[in-house]
DNA sequence: CACCAGATCTTCT
DNA sequence: GAAGATCTGGTGG
């Protein structure tokens, strides 16, 4: 990815994303799970305009936005467009294995990366991180290494707009948050 | 495996 | 004062 690919609508940039390689201070891996949030979207924190928190979301594309959900996990996006950003779910880890085993606390490499709160404590992603360039340290970026199967579906754990398919997998990895759903 | 409660706190109404 | 873009560990089939 290059900077100036961020300037593009989230869905765009959320699906371009997908294995597209992330390093956070040398440790990351593989984007398999992404979703997009935009400014027309009632799911997303920019949906009621500019506030305290999401401010880094109408800042420059290119950045950090970072929120602390629950009270208790840091979540990574990435802002695009003004008012949007892709939420980062879910990495297939290949680099500093074993610090982020340090971080989460255990050994299975599915569970280091897969959900947008585990990905960001195993990355040791915190609010020093919101408003950062995203093309200069700590942060580093590698491109896809093949053809990338990119599938759509509907986001995880919201309300408003849950029939949006904003939600973006690398197909049939085993490292993404939640499978892609059934068909019949 | 499915479902559920509990943890914990910032933000905005 | 309520509502979250969540995760973990428990219980019950």
């Amino acid at each position: 990815m290059d900077i100036a690919d961020f300037d593009r609508p989230a869905a765009t940039v959320a699906a371009a994303l997908i294995g597209h390689v992330l390093l956070v201070e040398g440790v990351g891996g593989t984007i398999v799970e992404t979703e997009a949030y935009d400014r027309t979207d009632p799911a997303s924190h920019s949906f009621a305009g500019p506030t305290r928190r999401n401010a880094s979301m109408f800042g420059p594309p290119g950045r950090a936005y970072v929120y602390r959900s629950y009270g208790l996990h840091w979540c990574l996006n990435l802002v695009c467009e003004s008012g949007s950003a892709v939420l980062l779910r879910a990495l297939a880890p290949s680099a500093g294995l074993d610090t982020m085993r340090a971080r989460r606390g255990l050994d299975d490499p599915r569970r280091l990366c897969a959900g947008p709160g585990r990905l960001a404590q195993a990355l040791g992603i915190d609010a020093s991180h919101d408003g950062a360039a995203l093309d200069r340290a700590p942060f580093a970026w590698g491109p896809p290494e093949g053809p990338v199967a990119v599938a759509a579906t509907t986001r995880i754990g919201i309300t408003k707009a849950a029939e949006t398919p904003w939600r973006f997998l690398l197909a049939g990895s085993p490292y993404v948050s939640r499978p892609l759903p059934r068909t019949r």
